[in-house]
DNA sequence: TTAAATCCTCGAAACCTTTTGAACAAATCT
DNA sequence: AGATTTGTTCAAAAGGTTTCGAGGATTTAA
């Protein structure tokens, strides 16, 4: 009966008509079956299952996708960072529609603007069925236009404009606690390493930074506030190096993420000191190698995978038109051994 | 369910005999002049060029994958580990694919052969033209099959029936520079903390490390070599923990990966040696923490970036069926401070 | 120079495979 | 028996690609 050889190269591909043929139905029938969209005869069904198993019959995802309309594939525009914790929202997201019948296809953005409008073109012109944008320095506008088009959702970013799309922790209140951390444990000169210039991120947490420190009457001195850049650790130490060479006093330090902290730590070595007895280092994001740094580093957690997953989560319901509800994930401070009190 | 309008773009859409139309030519001339398939009068091309652009038409996708029978889509089969080094080969894909015609899509096999299987079969569904496999639990006997179902090229891992379908450095020779260039800096007790078990790439490390021992004419001590486990940094640290107290001697340590020597690096600090005073580390991968580790660690560069994209490369010959060479990536040492000459 | 062979372009129509709305037949309810 | 429900078939999309062959232009052979 089952002379087939259903995975060989010279297969002969079925077609839902064989099938139908097999079980002496319609071609109608049988797509009905595959897709539960109307109930089918008890018999027929079993007639149509078997017919199936016995060819090893597989719809064409061509053939259904034009006739239905969906590609059951949902865009996801990066941005070719290497930064791990990007990288990790896309296993989040990678995790989820693993469970479900859509898959992801990737483009890259590079965090230009141009290269990700042609990301997006082309992600649509494969008629994407919802996208998800990680990040990314697309225009507000361009990214208006798209979610006017079809199911958006934007990870680790916020639009304004698209209230309840977008998924992203409130890193203003997380750069406050992580300065609070350092705050309570008796520091007063504490230095700050920005992320990258203009960064929504960067910016926030640099806000969060500057409130903490007003809040408990300390003033704000730019001179121990310095530029990095996300995925230049260089930057950090740079930073640090220059801090030191200007004669900057500092006790603490928070980098905008801990990339930047791990270069800062290096810096610090470099120049002698001790972490965390001269100086204590918060960072941001809570990287792997963050936990077996020199001292394992104080840092901010941001669950970036399960906030992938979210995303992922919550696009499906957008596409499928259910309600649901955009979750403000957590960030939660790990301290570890590279902050102390004050001595 | 209900079409209404959608409130999606209100362009039109226009289909291929719409430009056939404005042009005044037939529907196989707009095709042959979108696929350049067939030489077009430069008037009717032009014609058509022009009808094209004023309406902004673009090919249905899912028609043109219909009828073509090819979906332009490449599959990633990748490991779920979030390890950097693999991360960083997904990147160099991506890079490759985006300046071509093809978009990768991708499914997630998390080291475990049958969710692989579930991956690759989901791809499979997809009518992807071709596959990149990235390091994988996969059998080589699915492997084979899938090989000879449609072009795949693997990276990371050697399987030794798809000879010139894979792209790999060479793992035992790398081991062997790590294990020589601590050799050369005149030590000879020199532990070794493996990768994961029974993984290709920490076994033939292993091997190269045995192989210059021996060439060294220094007797391999079993007790000193420690197994580890790729993504877990920890596994790094209990290793060395076990060795330090089972007393076991050592002046220098090679880490089957970086994550590892992170761990290592972090137990030996807890119990008060230095690093490269005391004990030389040597890692593998060159991640981008590295550099930032205090001290900066020496380790094997893997050009995982150049990896994936020279895989995509390939790959894409295969499917238009040309010439093509699969390069050996090389790997290198890059000497920074965590390793020294024995004092 | 002319007839024959070859080359180019291009249109008609077939084809790729499934979904789906309309029409219809059979079975069930009133 | 007529009105409903159920289940099914038919045929029309969906929107391109590609084979086949026609017709004119060009080249070759006689």
């Amino acid at each position: 009966m089952n002379n087939e050889k259903p995975n060989s190269p010279l297969r002969k591909k079925f077609t839902i008509a064989d099938i139908a043929d097999r079980a002496n139905v319609s071609k109608s029938t049988v797509s009905r079956v595959i897709n539960g969209s109307t109930p089918v005869n008890q018999e027929k069904r079993e007639a149509v299952l078997a017919a199936m198993k016995e060819t090893g019959f597989e719809p064409n995802f061509f053939a259904q996708s034009l006739a239905s309309g969906q590609s059951k594939t949902i865009g996801v525009l990066t941005q070719n960072t290497g930064s791990s914790n990007y990288d990790a929202i896309s296993q989040g997201i990678l995790l989820c529609l693993t469970q479900s019948p859509y898959s992801p296809i990737f483009a890259d953005g590079q965090w230009k603007p141009d290269v990700g409008d042609a990301a997006v073109s082309t992600l649509l012109a494969r008629k994407i069925d919802g996208l998800i944008v990680i990040g990314s320095a697309l225009l507000q506008d361009e990214l208006n236009r798209v979610s006017q088009i079809l199911p958006t959702v934007v990870v680790g970013r916020e639009i304004d404009t698209l209230e309840n799309q977008c998924l992203y922790i409130d890193n203003e209140q997380a750069g406050y606690d992580a300065t609070k951390h350092l705050i309570d444990l008796g520091h007063r000169r504490i230095a700050h390493i920005t992320g990258t210039k203009g960064h929504q991120d960067s910016l926030r947490r640099l806000a969060g930074y500057r409130r903490a420190l007003t809040e408990a009457n300390i003033e704000i001195d730019e001179a121990i506030i310095c530029q990095g850049q996300f995925s230049d650790g260089n930057s950090g130490a740079k930073a640090v190096e220059m801090l030191i060479e200007k004669g900057c006093e500092f006790t603490a330090l928070f980098a905008s993420n801990d990339l930047l902290a791990f270069g800062a730590r290096l810096a610090l070595y470099r120049k002698g000191l001790k972490v965390p007895e001269d100086i204590s280092i918060i960072g941001f994001d809570d990287q792997e190698e963050s936990a077996f740094c020199t001292p394992p580093l104080t840092t901010v957690k941001q669950p970036a995978c399960e906030m992938g997953r979210a995303a992922a989560e919550v696009l499906l319901k957008l596409i499928s038109g259910q309600e649901y509800q955009m979750p403000t994930p957590p960030a939660e401070i790990i301290v570890r051994e590279s902050t102390q009190a004050r001595t």
